[in-house]
DNA sequence: GTCGAACATCTTGTCAACAATCTCGTTGAT
DNA sequence: ATCAACGAGATTGTTGACAAGATGTTCGAC
């Protein structure tokens, strides 16, 4: 506990704390990140926290240039939304394949999902219901059984955690954006490969409108 | 020249003297990379070569696995069909958009670039024809304005350079291909996004055809 | 008071040596 | 003949010190 974390392992972790810090609104966009004051806070040597920040250079999240350092990367609504046009194109892929090859038992657990992002809805539980939307993504992606796909969502997701924070934010967000996520879910487990593409396509062009809506600054 | 090429500018070197080398063929997938044969080879430091296989792993071009050092990542035909579905979702989402708003001299440009195509098939002038179809694909993502989408193919084509080898080596390709081609310059140019979509579905639906023809092992 | 140049400090980039680990061939016992 | 333990050599991982470049500050001229 009170060792240095070094080398490998320090690397992800280093990484995964500074994704958190993100997260949980502590790192702002150009913040400056000096390699010497993070390998103190988290106890590690230069060369880890380096790598780490490579790592998240690599994702987009950070932005290094040489000789001056890395810095949080800013991300512009316009990039937002170009993000999302792009998750849209790749959710629709993995969407079509789910409903197409998908098993009885994850069929289930989409339908069991959908019942209990009804019932997060009536209950005003957040918390819970931004769970299951996180789950239901994951495993549509995963019933597509589109290993590359969900590589790619992965990385377009890491600059957005920002803007993710914000729409979730928004009041009466979950109940307009249950009955599209319900509408998914049905026309997967339903096996409806061309509805599931319209229904994911769908929830995404909403979800631009309201990032448009959501910042007219930038 | 004889001079050791250091630090990061080595780095992108060395990075991009192995993507040459896998394209020529120099290297096959499996094959170890040592740091210290690398360096010597490239005149460079272990360092550098260190950081370059760093960002050719991030490009899944090569594998890292700890303690064990870097080969190039075998890309089995079901993952280039995958890549190549990504790629259609993606491309589909660029060329809808280019169709919507590509300037004149864009739409020009793609009309001459059909001309130059009918012909070099006409003359048998594989290379032009190659690099034709190059500057199409990347005329459609500029036309389209998707940065992101860009860079997320960019990602995609990495460990693709061996099949799209021999994918075009295959007699009669280009045949094959031309009047796909021609039929995404004409909904481009002629500003249908709908049609533009399924041109670039159709065109990488077939290269997917061939991928699984192509390599029945693996 | 403002601008610009010299200087001090901070921060990143680079390297070379050392340490840790893995690979593979050899040896010896069963 | 087969297998396991051993050990030498090869290869990657890590560190600390130094070099090079950027930033911010002070001081002087106008």
């Amino acid at each position: 506990m009170t060792d240095k974390l070094t080398g490998a392992a320090g690397r992800e972790y280093v990484a995964n704390a500074i994704r958190q810090a993100l997260r949980a609104g502590d790192l702002v966009p150009g913040q400056r990140l000096v390699e010497l004051d993070l390998a103190e806070a988290y106890r590690t040597t230069r060369g880890a926290v380096r790598e780490a920040l490579q790592d998240l250079a690599a994702e987009d999240i950070v932005e290094i240039v040489p000789r001056r350092g890395a810095r949080i990367r800013a991300v512009s609504v316009e990039e937002a939304v170009q993000i999302t046009e792009c998750r849209s194109a790749l959710e629709q892929l993995c969407a079509r394949k789910a409903a197409g090859r998908a098993s009885e038992e994850q069929r289930a657990e989409l339908r069991r999902i959908g019942a209990d992002m009804r019932q997060a809805v009536a209950d005003g539980a957040w918390e819970v219901y931004s769970a299951l939307n996180q789950r239901l993504h994951e495993l549509v992606i995963e019933a597509g059984g589109q290993e590359v796909a969900r590589r790619q969502l992965e990385r377009l997701n890491g600059p957005m955690v920002r803007f993710q924070f914000r729409l979730a934010l928004r009041p009466g967000r979950p109940a307009q954006s249950l009955p599209q996520h319900l509408a998914i879910i049905d026309a997967v487990a339903g096996a409806d490969p061309e509805a599931a593409a319209r229904a994911v396509a769908a929830h995404l062009d909403d979800v631009i409108e309201q990032l448009r809506a959501s910042a007219p600054r930038a």
